[in-house]
DNA sequence: TATTTGTTATACTGTTTATATAACAAATAT
DNA sequence: ATATTTGTTATATAAACAGTATAACAAATA
């Protein structure tokens, strides 16, 4: 799986984290049932503290898209609550929406993004 | 204008802020060359310290939606440069679609609840 | 002349982010 | 059996951020 920090950004590193994970969820890059990096090794491997990429986790966790085992590690596990996503969802394009609104961006331009975008988790 | 803070949400509240004016300015409850209350007013009909509105005001500045002006006070001027603010709306649905996609929830979906969100803002 | 504007400066409190050690319990590997 | 590897929990610390509190300034207005 590949991960980049920006560590300039100001984007908390574990949310980055948390970010990219489900990105390569959705695209398939893992899937359900795969196991994660142990917390010590992606750190170690990214080159940050083990705490950080555990608030991940346990966020993932929260989340539903993670079960933390300690005999399996951190293992992909979707929780699917689709009605409580699409409430989520619909939040945060309220804000996305009403930018792009203000900056003149039609309905079709939306939805052909919303269309690239799609495609980029459907091509396997 | 209508603007309502949540205190115990974990969105800081210069974000709600920003974030509900330019739900607002989408809407058209407020438009281009419209005044917004100086900060000490709004701060103390909020009852918030001057200092949070004024972040709010400064963002909204230099992400394109304000003119700050010592005469006419704070006045709504939109910049628009378009193809930034498509790159920016891109960025931020990558991360919400990959949720949504995560969870089940289907393109059509997406973009029924786009259009939902689109009709907040052109009906008059 | 007094008031109102945005603006800037300073100071303080509390929270969040990220790091650093350390230890524990359960499971696995040697 | 012993050592190692899991997630997990507990402290502690430094830096940055969020929010508040005063205060003052310059320009414009009443």
């Amino acid at each position: 799986m590949y991960l980049k920090i920006d560590f300039n950004s100001d984007e908390a590193i574990y949310m980055q984290l948390r970010n990219q994970i489900i990105y390569s969820i959705a695209t398939s890059e893992i899937q359900e049932g795969d196991n994660l990096p142990s917390v010590r090794d992606l750190a170690d491997n990214i080159g940050i503290n083990m705490h950080t990429v555990n608030k991940a986790y346990t966020i993932l966790k929260q989340e539903g898209y993670l079960k933390l085992d300690r005999r399996k590690g951190a293992v992909i596990a979707i929780d699917m609550n689709k009605m409580q996503a699409m409430e989520e969802m619909r939040e945060e394009l309220r804000v996305t929406l009403a930018k792009a609104f203000c900056k003149n961006i039609s309905c079709k331009e939306a939805h052909d993004i919303v269309d690239e975008i799609f495609k980029e988790f459907e091509r396997r």
